[in-house]
DNA sequence: GGCCGTGTTGGGAAT
DNA sequence: GATTCCCAACACGGC
């Protein structure tokens, strides 16, 4: 009786085949695997997921589904729409499985833990074994729980590096399988089953240029910058860590410059969030390169490591945060100011969304955000700091929304921990260190090329006035063909020495106001 | 992984 | 060759 054997593997954020415990676990004892991607409500709406980010998962899924293919899955990755805790429990009943393997430690989110008690929940009750292999992070949440030996998980880096080495070396990646167990007859009954139990037609990954999906979505498809998939993962970590050891040696991310044409750093964090490439095997490789350097590698924060346990570091608290870290009220993490939210406000933060502030580095790094779904980390700080307790006095909570929507690399924990660092409201306190969108981007960038390429109006603007074009006299407006208030936006922040002073003063009143609250 | 004003210093050109 | 001046490049501290 073949269908005994038969396991889902539920496809999530570990979008690869190579060192995927979960894959592995599935494979033992199966005469077939098949993997399956449910494509929720919440991913499916754009305003949750924009385009790019879109995008790069459908991409993602296309390529796994051809490494499936190659591994003999016949039938790749059978992809379906619904919620997951209402299309699983069909699945498994329709075909009989053993089986589902997913990994818990995936997603932090608080919605998840409940659509994963949930699955597990009915899986039980069904008698359906499920395999829980951790497959996102370089230590498993459990081996990082009983390290904190029952106390509170730790909010400061150096904090975070002892716990994570008490949990001793991260394990070597599994390499990717040959071949995956599948029972083509068997598995042919299995989908005819799921077709019929799901009443749906065809159970592929939606092809590139298939405009009846995207039209369904209400999407345009898009054409990214950062290709999406393990195949792209693999071959760029052998381009910026595997053959350039000495570069990864002398890595230190704040001498990265935010306005490069082409990336000054790695741009693996959008394969580490789709787990297209494993972090175990990023680590490794990176650990590889600094032993292969000439020179003496730089040291975490800052090193290339270091960005792998910053990761690490933000997963763990969104991890073991009861609370919901993505908002302000409730969270004990967050120190609560009392942002603004008026009309005005709301008006900042559509002109601060659209980039259009009148501040040319603002407005390029937003551009570059929409249009390609990543930008450099230096760059997340700037407009991070200028919507909130720089210029806008917007709430991060708002931040948080538009990054989770157009970043390719968009992870819950991660960017609910670098808002709340950037407004001040958590992990870093020094509200007076305050980002000029003025100056910031000259010290890379004087001439402003990274601004003509993603503000095209101001492309002729010269470099004098490109970082203040307001200042340009009107015979250079018209010669450089961009008249402020007509080409190109004028200020939303008329002054902004003179609000982020008062800014200060408005953080340092709600710093007293907690202070005096609590303890 | 601030910014800015102020102060110091050290090399190079002019005298 | 010694002196002066200029200024870029840092260093520091207050916000």
């Amino acid at each position: 009786m073949p269908s005994a054997q038969t396991k889902i593997l539920w496809l999530r954020k570990t979008l690869r085949i190579h060192d995927n415990p979960t894959l592995k676990a599935c494979m033992e004892d199966a005469s077939t695997v098949l993997p399956v991607y449910v494509l929720d409500k919440w991913h499916s709406n754009p305003q949750n997921v924009g385009d790019v980010r879109f995008e790069f998962i459908m991409e993602s899924l296309r390529n796994l589904d051809e490494k499936f293919k190659k591994c003999g899955v016949d039938a790749g990755v059978i992809f379906v729409r619904g919620e997951p805790e209402k299309v699983l429990p069909k699945i498994w009943e329709a075909v009989d499985a053993k089986a589902i393997g997913f990994d818990t430690s995936e997603e932090a989110e608080k919605h998840s833990q409940k659509t994963d008690e949930d699955v597990a929940g009915l899986a039980n009750k069904a008698d359906v074994k499920v395999i829980d292999e951790p497959a996102h992070w370089m230590h498993p949440p459990g081996l990082y729980e009983r390290h904190m030996n029952g106390g509170e998980v730790p909010t400061t880096m150096s904090s975070f590096e002892t716990l994570f080495s008490q949990c001793g070396s991260v394990r070597e990646p599994l390499s990717a399988p040959k071949s995956i167990p599948y029972d083509k007859g068997t598995a042919d009954k299995a989908l005819d089953a799921i077709r019929k139990a799901l009443d749906v037609e065809d159970l592929t990954v939606p092809k590139s240029g298939d405009n009846k999906f995207y039209k369904g979505l209400k999407r345009e498809q898009r054409k990214l910058r950062f290709p999406g998939g393990e195949d792209e993962a693999l071959k760029r970590l052998e381009k910026v860590v595997e053959k350039q050891p000495d570069w990864v040696a002398s890595f230190e991310k704040p001498k990265t410059a935010p306005t490069g044409l082409e990336p000054q750093t790695t741009v693996l964090s959008p394969y580490l969030n789709a787990g297209c490439l494993s972090l175990r095997r990023a680590w490794h490789a990176v650990k590889k390169a600094e032993k292969d350097a000439k020179g003496k590698p730089t040291q975490p924060p800052t090193s290339l490591a270091g960005q792998l346990l910053w990761r690490e570091h933000w997963l763990t608290i969104g991890y073991f945060t009861e609370e919901d870290i993505s908002k302000m009220k409730g969270n004990p993490l967050a120190r609560q100011i009392d942002w603004d939210w008026d009309n005005d406000a709301k008006e900042l933060f559509a002109k601060w969304e659209a980039g259009e502030t009148g501040y040319p580095f603002i407005d390029a790094i937003m551009t570059q955000l929409r249009e390609e779904g990543w930008i450099h980390h230096l760059a997340r700080h700037m407009v991070a700091c200028f919507l909130t307790r720089g210029d806008c006095f917007v709430s991060w909570e708002k931040g948080f929304d538009v990054f989770d929507r157009l970043l390719i690399d968009a992870d819950w924990s991660v960017n609910s921990c670098n808002w709340m660092w950037l407004s001040c409201s958590a992990f870093f306190y020094q509200y007076f260190r305050c980002y000029s969108p003025i100056s910031f981007g000259k010290k890379w960038d004087p001439d402003g090329d990274y601004i003509r390429k993603y503000v095209p109006a101001l492309k002729d603007m010269p470099k004098k006035y490109i970082y203040e074009p307001w200042k340009a006299p009107r015979e250079v407006q018209e010669k450089a063909k961009c008249i402020i208030g007509k080409d190109y936006p004028e200020r939303i922040i008329e002054d902004h020495t003179a609000t982020s002073k008062e800014n200060m003063n408005r953080i340092k009143e709600d710093y007293d106001l907690s202070s005096s609250t609590v303890k």
